[in-house]
DNA sequence: CGCAGATTTGACATTCTTCAAGCCCAGTGG
DNA sequence: CCACTGGGCTTGAAGAATGTCAAATCTGCG
């Protein structure tokens, strides 16, 4: 059975916001798009991204139509606002987060994606992407064509309903932040950000209690919707209150209902 | 043809959030659930809740599966969070806010529903709504049970498309609102959602510039992350500025391109 | 007409941002 | 090996934006 952790067992760094390349990573060096080895019914994300119960035979039509993935580089775009909509993508390996930008240049982090989730959505709408989708590390993602899930929805259940909720689970994420954006002190944020990403790591078989964040204070400020300076000193506070050890990006949670508290 | 505008034709007020009732109004004091005279191919809001190219068949085939509707008084719910998920709504009818309440009693209001909008997506995630939703004024909704909206789905390729782009439209919708919480003043925030009102109730055939709000400053405040007393001071900054022209809930911009533009 | 709730406005408190300075740390080149 | 350097991070002080509290209107409705 293949699951996430298995990737970490010899890992140089067992907690990093997300799966980090193994050192046999050259296996996983994918050319852009590449075929063999991506079989959806070996991938260890799976799980996450796809429908839960399959038959032998979906399975078998998912390997034989979703079948390319790409790498992104750390910095660079996978997809940016305005690109015409063809594709939604699964993350397999690192971590991206989704930006739009106003016209005046002002830009806000709406959302961070690790292995296993579904990124490109937003692209359903209008037939184009409506934010950049960037790689906060490097990432490989497998290519899902739209058209193509269509059909697979057409054909089968699961992947109605599969599809139906991811979106849906969008939505009700955005509202929580929305909740959080408009409801929560810089402290309270920061907390709820923190459990947050802790609940997702822990989903993936990491440890809740420690990790290394990919994103830097301005990206976290701009996602929560405070300053990169307000982010470190919630930080130092949550420190001062032994709530959380933090060095740099090296987090460990000290007090999980503590911080649920705040 | 039937379109939106033709019910405001000798309306009282024909500057309200959403559609007011007619005096005609007895004729769609439906009784809950109610089948007769809904038919989709009559609706005055298809065109913004369905998809818009649908043959006579497939028309006959939506009077015939979603024919109930619902009316809400004003103030009262047409679902709570938890409730478990059945259907969806399409407003044909009034206004709604839909609340999402934190354990600690803070509520956060994440988006008003005009007529001719989709009203319940976020159940599909867990099978449970995630927030409650709450008539600004007596309203009438049509009831899709989304196992229905899922077999239409099947077998109408132009429903999935059109259901994948509403929710789609949501995520997007969301990340706006995101974007106005994250990184705007409360005087930006308040001219954005002046405009974003206009722009939704000229789509509907109403003025663009005079309108009345059918919810309260408190509501109002938020949604858009401030205080009833801040959107207060924001209106009456607007109004000094010569940008909008306010008298309690009533609305009128003056100048568009000065509040595009704060 | 008179009440209850909604709105406006003022004064003051708090939170967060801004600006500025210095620190930490990893990667680099001598 | 080590100083150097630049980006990211932390911290302080001052200022701006928004919240809080309180009082005075206003408004719709019975």
């Amino acid at each position: 059975m293949f699951n996430a952790a298995q990737y970490l067992d010899d890992s140089v760094d067992d907690t990093t916001l997300a799966l980090a390349p193994p050192p046999s990573a050259a296996s996983f060096a994918l050319s852009v798009p590449k075929r063999s080895g991506n079989a959806c019914s070996n991938c260890p994300v799976r799980a996450t991204c796809m429908p839960e119960t399959l038959t032998p035979s979906e399975l078998a039509r998912l390997d034989s139509t979703i079948c390319s993935t790409r790498t992104v580089r750390r910095g660079e775009s996978l997809y940016r606002a305005n690109d015409t909509f063809q594709s939604v993508y699964a993350v397999r390996l690192g971590s991206f987060k989704t930006v739009v930008m106003h016209r005046d240049g002002r830009e806000q982090v709406t959302g961070f994606n690790l292995a296993g989730e579904m990124l490109g959505l937003d692209g359903v709408h209008t037939d184009r992407h409506s934010c950049d989708a960037i790689a906060l590390e490097d990432s490989s993602v497998c290519i899902i064509p739209f058209s193509v899930l269509e059909g697979l929805c057409h054909d089968m259940k699961s992947m109605q309903q599969h599809v139906h909720r991811m979106m849906s689970g969008e939505i009700v994420r955005e509202s929580g932040l929305m909740m959080l954006l408009g409801t929560m002190t810089a402290e309270q944020r920061v907390a709820a950000f923190l459990l947050n990403l802790s609940q997702r790591l822990k989903t993936r078989g990491y440890s809740a209690a420690e990790f290394n964040l990919r994103m830097t204070r301005e990206e976290m400020g701009s996602y929560l919707g405070m300053k990169l300076e307000t982010v470190s000193r919630m930080f130092s506070k949550l420190h001062k209150d032994e709530l959380v050890e933090t060095h740099g990006k090296q987090i460990r949670i000290v007090d999980f209902e503590g911080l649920a508290l705040i």
